[in-house]
DNA sequence: TCTGGGGTCCTAGGACCC
DNA sequence: TCTGGGGTCCTAGGACCC
């Protein structure tokens, strides 16, 4: 088998960088998003990193260190981070026909068609034309497989090039490398492997690749085995390009603040449920098995309360009457009056193509409203049209105190230049 | 006082069948 | 009292990712 050359590209504070672009003058001021409901701090400018701002952190822990640096808080914005990530894909698909969506601010792309002479220019190329066609700084690591190509980002992000290639180094210069890498920076190791590894005395990147196979297949599962072999340059994990349906969809909010009567945590299920009714329509999917859960805060133990339920369709469905109607039957069977509420959600499992199943032919009729709906929503703005139960009061709505309220894909929100 | 949200995959164990 | 063997399918829970 011929190797290939897996490059992964990676944008740089993704959520800080979307900001910044409508806020230039925080280019190299500390900036960070947080969560929703402006729970945690998820993203943070290389300026709030240096500050020893962690990621994670809640919000409230951080404050003393953001209020004493005077950093820029932002709550997060999907809306403007879903229009920046496709048009960064859109950009990075000219560069290889091959190329994985992996996450709102990740690609793997295969640049086996470039001639190794020829790589560094390449990708530096690609890193500039992103820079130049959205603004979004990003950082490329390239290798033999995935899980290298994960590592030569990481150096990426802390050299001067923002690029990093293997493809031309020695298995030696390789194996110095990978010495110096502490075995939680590998893609697919976590808290409780790391753990694991580091009491068995393998505590970096090298001897976590040179481990006893035999002894490894005993004590651990078959995605482990594969991440050692590729890094030891053998390739298992391959790049999946093309749209592939989801299996769930899962929508749940904590509400902005705690929530004790029913009426106000139905309404806020209703609303999950209606727009994970829209998601899956929008993706031709039909739902088999509904999950409706409710639960206190995890972070009060003495009183918490955390309870699912689940209800099988006889028959599947994308209409959000029917849909929202067996949410609220769920969600009676496991409200308890006397709880103060943190977090409702709803789940859609067992996805399946509408198109290969034959739809119950006593909701067939309801296709027309749907389309109806979302077809109101996306040209007139969310929920511009809903169901009666769905929104009244939004006493749960989340908290959102620092938006930016840019939303590029919406265009009553975009911003407007005047040239005077 | 305040602690996100949305996914995938693997495995062990139980239910069930012959 | 003694109590097989093998297969499939499903599910809950755990681990990981961003």
């Amino acid at each position: 088998m011929t190797s290939r050359t897996i490059a992964l590209i990676d944008c740089n504070s993704f959520y800080v960088s979307c900001e910044r672009l409508f806020r230039p003058d925080l280019i190299y001021k500390p900036v960070v998003v947080l969560s929703n409901n402006d729970g945690c701090i998820i993203s943070r400018s290389n300026e709030a990193k240096k500050l020893g701002i962690k990621m994670g952190e809640p919000y409230f822990k951080a404050k003393d260190i953001i209020l004493k640096n005077k950093v820029y808080v932002f709550s997060s914005n999907y809306a403007l981070y879903g229009d920046i990530s496709r048009r960064v894909m859109r950009t990075l698909k000219n560069f290889s026909s091959s190329i994985e969506y992996y996450s709102i601010d990740e690609a793997f792309l295969d640049l086996s068609h470039i001639k190794l002479k020829n790589l560094v220019d390449y990708i530096l190329k690609i890193k500039q034309t992103v820079l130049t066609w959205t603004g979004i700084p990003v950082s490329i690591g390239v290798a033999t497989t995935k899980t290298l190509s994960k590592v030569a980002n990481h150096l990426a992000k802390i050299n001067m090039l923002g690029v990093e290639e293997f493809m031309t180094k020695s298995d030696n210069e390789i194996s110095e490398i990978l010495k110096k890498i502490p075995v939680s920076e590998i893609w697919g190791i976590g808290r409780r492997l790391t753990k694991f590894f580091n009491s068995n005395n393998i505590n970096n990147a090298y001897e976590l690749k040179n481990v006893d196979y035999y002894w490894l297949r005993k004590n651990s599962n078959v995605i482990v085995l594969k991440t050692i072999n590729e890094l030891g340059g053998i390739s298992c994990f391959p790049i999946v390009s093309g749209f592939s349906p989801r299996k769930n969809c899962c929508v749940s909010r904590s509400f902005g603040k705690k929530i004790t009567s029913y009426k106000d945590i139905q309404e806020a299920v209703i609303n999950h449920c209606l727009n994970a009714a829209e998601k899956i329509r929008m993706e031709k999917q039909i739902v088999k098995t509904i999950f409706v859960f409710l639960r206190t805060s995890p972070f009060k133990k003495k009183s918490y309360y955390f309870k699912i339920e689940k209800i099988d369709l006889p028959n599947p469905t994308d209409n959000s009457i029917v849909l929202s109607n067996i949410c609220i039957k769920a969600l009676k069977k496991i409200f308890i009056q006397g709880y103060s509420y943190q977090k409702a959600g709803v789940i859609f499992s067992n996805l399946r193509s509408k198109n290969s199943y034959n739809i119950d032919l006593f909701n067939h009729g309801n296709d027309k409203l749907m389309n109806l709906m979302d077809k109101t929503n996306s040209g007139f703005g969310y929920n511009a049209v809903t169901l009666a139960d769905a929104s009244l009061k939004k006493n749960w709505i989340m908290k959102k105190n620092y938006s930016s309220k840019i939303d590029t894909s919406f265009l009553p929100k975009v911003p407007v230049v005047k040239a005077i």
